[in-house]
DNA sequence: GTTATGACTATGG
DNA sequence: GCCATAGCCATAA
């Protein structure tokens, strides 16, 4: 079941959570995910991908990654720079370091 | 209704 | 570390 109204919801709320990641932190697509599938009791990472290819342009993209820390594809390049000014934490293999710069997503506070 | 696809994740080799 | 496989859920054809 997937009305209109639940698609917009589970977007804004996906990008809400995007949105909220403080400078210098990232976020995973399963964690959003989770919180968001939570709140409106479906969802998965997946769909959180979708969303961010969709709709991803409006925020910052690049605090959102993969659950190991790979930084999202298509736009790597443009993820590390954003990572060197912010001073997100990076692991010598190029990705993030999820250990110090993982921040877990919360809706409607911080 | 069935298949293919995707900015995913966990597990195993 | 990398690659393959299976599970996952919504969308598109």
């Amino acid at each position: 079941m997937t009305t209109a109204e639940e698609r917009e919801l589970y977007v804004e709320l996906v990008l809400q959570c995007a949105e909220l990641v403080p400078r210098g932190r990232v976020t995973t697509y399963g964690a959003i995910a989770d919180v968001v599938g939570e709140r409106l009791g479906r969802g998965g990472p997946r769909l959180v991908g979708t969303v961010m290819a969709t709709h991803g342009a409006a925020v910052a993209w690049w605090r959102v990654v993969r659950a190991d820390g790979s930084l999202p594809p298509s736009h790597d390049a443009e993820a590390r720079q954003a990572y060197l000014e912010e001073g997100t934490p990076l692991r010598p293999g190029g990705s993030v370091d999820m250990a110090r710069a993982f921040w877990q997503p919360r809706l409607g506070a911080q």
